[in-house]
DNA sequence: TAAATGTTGTTATCATAATAACAACAAGTG
DNA sequence: CACTTGTTGTTATTATGATAACAACATTTA
């Protein structure tokens, strides 16, 4: 029984998405062996999904309590799915409504507490991880009211903080230095090229370095730093310092050679 | 220490719907207590939301992950949520992904698959419960093109029923047998008033029985039946035996009297 | 300064509940 | 009878929740 042309194989993928819309893995199987056969039997379906056969009746169960079926009340008994578009959308809509509900509470939460001022500018926060630090990266680009300085020399990022920051509304003026760039240039954007900072063999140590610094209107900085091996790091802050250091840092740069 | 106004008492709630977004109890504790404390210590997190202290640091670096909070690096480390709009907003929008790319490739599937021709219309089809059957009910007959015809008795349901009725599209004629009928009566409507069949002493056997028959175009027939007590059953299907019948039944009640 | 105390962050361990998987059986069906 | 269906109970297995113990520091106190 090697063969069977398998959809079973992709099922379990299609399961793992189901389950962010709170199914479980059976009743992610289940339901995905009903639409290829559609008004089956329990023991069909549990031949067709895999799913142990006495398994199968609960698990139906509590796929029509959640409307996702519906039971025939023949003997033996058959189950017809709900079509799947129908299907999703409606589970999407209960999420949508608990979201918008915890959304409510929350806000209230968070602005009614009389939130212990501490000082937030004078902390830095770190993020670790690749895609985190993108994510938030852009996010605070995207933010900037006035002026954005950049020293960048980070290949993997490059194609998008190009188009990030070449969608920024006109007001923001842009510095950046970096080792180089190939798009279009706005006139609020400044370019500098200078080579890498190789500060003599970069292999002692790690290999690919690279790191950026970011100052947005003067009043937050990033920083990105980190290698192949041994992940990125960023480090984000509003305390006055810690922009002045990284702002010299960048003016250092910007004179340099 | 019985009154200290509880925001932890409606937290339990709140966790729940965060639940539905992906989020472990812990996690979503945490992350409320973070809400009333921005920049908080672990420990301050673990008195405010009663998480065990020693929970706590995992649950945090697993919010972090997501994206939910921020780490500074000082000692004691200090966490900051995100705003919660945006946290939910982005929970959501991971889940909504999900949900595509699932309805995407459910669809193929359904589609696709060589569904086996069961001859669907000729099994009778069963659902449970007073939400579902409404649920069911309603958009079965929003998909009527020609023709309805109702009998019903089920005063639950009537202010929903008539203004389901009233939104149709006027091709479809509606004919009713009810017992009493107040909104507006537009041309394609067709009411016609008969006591409830009342066979002599209803609280023989259960009390507060309703019901109802539906036929949607000659081609699919419903029909409702239940008690307050033992709750509500109804039965579809396209089988042309069912429809026969309850059309005959229709025809039967009509003409009584 | 040395000892005592408290805090933080980390790890290991245990408990519990949800889910998954299996085995057994009675009732129904042909 | 042989077979299938539907049901029940029991046992893994996993994810999550909860507790205990500890090393590293920092703070206090004598």
């Amino acid at each position: 029984m090697y063969s069977m042309a398998e959809p079973g194989a992709q099922a379990g993928a299609i399961a793992e998405l189901l389950k962010s819309l709170g199914l479980t893995k059976y009743e992610a199987l289940v339901y995905i062996a009903l639409l290829q056969a559609s008004g089956a039997t329990a023991t069909e379906i549990h031949e067709l999904s895999g799913v142990p056969r006495a398994s199968v009746y609960p698990v139906l169960e509590r796929l029509s309590q959640k409307q996702l079926v519906s039971v025939s009340n023949t003997s033996p008994k058959r189950f017809n799915p709900k079509r799947p578009d129908e299907a999703i959308e409606s589970l999407l809509q209960s999420v949508e409504n608990d979201a918008t509900r915890a959304k409510k509470v929350l806000n209230r939460i968070y602005s009614l507490s009389s939130r212990i001022e501490r000082e937030d500018q004078e902390l830095i926060w770190s993020i670790h991880g690749d895609e985190h630090i993108r994510a938030r990266l852009l996010e605070l680009l995207q933010g900037a009211e006035e002026s954005i300085l950049i020293i960048f020399y980070w290949d993997h990022l490059k194609a998008e903080l190009i188009e990030k920051l070449l969608s920024l509304k006109k007001g923001v003026r842009v510095e950046i230095i970096t080792d180089g760039w190939t798009a279009p240039l706005p006139d609020h954007i400044n370019v500098v090229i200078k080579a890498p900072p190789k500060e003599t063999p970069r292999e002692t140590g790690q290999k690919w370095l690279a790191g950026g610094v970011f100052i947005i209107d003067k009043k937050m900085a990033i920083v990105v730093m980190g290698s192949k091996d041994e992940g990125f790091t960023a480090l984000y802050s509003e305390s006055v310092g810690f922009i002045r250091f990284f702002t010299m840092y960048w003016n250092f740069f910007s004179n340099w050679e």
